[in-house]
DNA sequence: AGCCCACATGAAAACGTTTACGTTTGCGCC
DNA sequence: GGCGCAAACGTAAACGTTTTCATGTGGGCT
């Protein structure tokens, strides 16, 4: 007893039952007399027992848990994807199987693969899966829910961010705002959301400002490039009014290459980013960008992947698009009453390092 | 085969050996003839045979699994202790259950009795576990590492942050700088780590400014606290030179809060956090800290319970210690290369939207 | 030729549960 | 008092692996 933990059956032996009656008792299924239903919790407290969720989960086919499976886990962005998909796991009861930093295909596969008999549903973020590759590695009838993804298929629903409505709403602000020359810094061109941010770019752009050069240098998602860019863009023969970064990093790294050359933000030239990661309220000025509800979208994913968990549902599967709010800040120059008005700090939600 | 998934029988049948043949090419541990190797192989994979975790965990006792049992998930703290986790987990192919957001002793322990049967080891971080805790919930002889943690242990190690250490460092810069009067904002009076630091301040004030007198206004990590303390201590009679705060959020409440009264910093007042957030290196001026190397502990702490994993590992458990670094900006008026010197534009490592 | 040994393979036990099914028990009713 | 029925409980199969042990097979050595 010192060196193993206690089995069902000796719960049984010590209680004078049979195991299928600790079973019954401890999952709750009745048919059990209330006085053998103390004794059997009175030995398993006493025994400490501790059911072995392997035996569980091989018997009944099911873990209560479900895998994650991201690119990666750094930055805000992923944080905030994990923490809304916890809160509604948790919700369910559901556990929550982590897996992180593949980067190629195959790597991606074996995540997948290596969930199987682990999970009972899972949700995918991941550049490199198509219907093949699900075909191929997902085990048949486990449900999945695919994040961010290009993929049509029948059999998994796939909920989106509305990339490109959400640059198409900056684009229009920025217009709205009175800027013609409209530049764009681009994001990694492999990457989902980047592609679909710079379509809203060039649709707005065709829209509403059908007149303006397109302009459009090439970032990859990162501050350094998008520092690059802005000096790129400074030594444009007309210099453009307003810069849309493909995300808030870029924007960051282009304000502070306008910092340099001592330009104003935005009295000289504005500026605008997507994301709203918590950064872009504290640079100086703060950032208009597009915000995206990340938990939300881990949110909403986990649960429809709860209700796939469910043998009866039959939801169709469908392509979801979760919309984007534009939030104005300093940067891109509108006259807003929130620039105006006294800054109110954010309240964390939880008193705890950082 | 369209319905359920194939089995190691199933290969077996169809390859025409047995299952323990099937078992050791697939496991690779020899004692197999090339000849039916390549047999198995091939009809492993034309029925897409994934092995069930489940019941391998089972036999082997064992799921290449380990848990992390967090308070929450929220914020740059977790983000980056799980990705430092994560990555040297995965280094070692190690899965990742995470488990978060108890908020309660009953809360943190049905987390820690659920990962019964599903993990080979656990990391825990959370104010409510103490020895008792551990030998009521934690299933015998399974490894565990606690972070951050009070709790002096022979069975399990121990990691935490040098709080104390960091926080005499800072005051020490401070004072050398040329302040004798320096506030401090606490923390949660609950929480290690803010009572650490509190010590910490407490006891290198007395080494290093002993004739200064002590202020202290309370906080609770948070940004608004961080304000409300800022404002109270502008109220001060004699203003403090300097103002430390127990972590970033609740400096840069202060740093507004200062701003806001038409204060400059550090000319009027000198002001440091602790954390290094991301958020410390972008507001104005660059906020100086205590950069304690979040990412490490995960990944040490990680390490330290791969190693227990190992049976005839006998590393007895200790109490280590993580250092921290003091980073000078430009918030604390010392005067400094880096202050100076152009900005380094911060590389991310992926390109994803952050 | 005989012996032994190494090696490939298979049969079956074991892991700790849940659950279908069978058996006992007690009880009410005719 | 016998019959039937429901409730309580036990027996054993099943889940999909790994692993121990036994068995067969072939070849090298004397």
């Amino acid at each position: 007893m010192t060196t193993k933990n206690a089995t069902i059956k000796d719960v049984a032996r010590e209680a004078k039952v049979s195991v299928a009656s600790v079973s019954r008792v401890l999952n709750g299924l009745g048919g059990v007399t209330p006085a053998t239903q103390k004794i059997v919790r009175e030995v398993a407290t006493r025994l400490n027992y501790i059911p072995d969720n392997a035996a569980r989960s091989l018997i009944t086919g099911r873990t209560h848990t479900i895998g994650a499976v991201l690119p990666d886990l750094y930055g805000e962005f992923f944080s905030e994807l994990i923490r809304g998909i916890d809160l509604a796991a948790r919700a369910r009861n559901l556990h929550l199987l982590v897996s992180s930093s593949h980067d190629g295909v195959d790597d991606a596969a074996a995540a997948v693969r290596a969930m199987r008999g682990r999970v009972d549903g899972m949700l995918i973020l991941s550049e490199y899966v198509d219907a093949a590759f699900l075909e191929e590695n997902l085990p048949e009838k486990l449900p999945a829910v695919l994040l961010d993804s290009p993929v049509k298929s029948a059999r998994y629903p796939v909920l989106n961010i509305d990339n490109r409505d959400g640059a198409i709403a900056m684009v229009r602000h920025l217009v709205d705002a009175g800027h013609q020359h409209i530049a764009f810094i681009s994001g990694p061109k492999t990457n989902f959301d980047a592609q679909q941010r710079e379509k809203g770019y060039r649709s707005a752009m065709a829209k509403h400002a059908p007149s303006a050069a397109l302009t459009i240098v090439d970032g990859d998602f990162t501050e350094e490039s998008g520092y690059r860019a802005g000096c790129e863009l400074l030594s444009k023969k007309p210099r453009p009014q307003a810069v849309f970064a493909a995300n808030d990093m870029m924007a960051i790294g282009c304000l502070y290459a306008f910092k340099e050359a001592g330009l104003d933000v935005p009295r000289d030239i504005a500026l605008a980013g997507f994301d709203d990661i918590l950064i872009a309220r504290y640079v100086t000025p703060p950032l208009s960008t597009v915000q995206v509800r990340i938990a939300d979208l881990g949110r909403i994913a986990l649960e429809r992947l709860a209700a796939m968990l469910n043998p009866t549902d039959k939801t169709p599967a469908s392509v979801e698009t979760l919309g984007c709010d534009v939030v104005i800040r300093e940067s891109c120059g509108a006259k807003t009453h929130a620039a105006a008005a006294p800054r109110k700090p954010r309240k964390a939600p939880r008193p705890l390092p950082t």
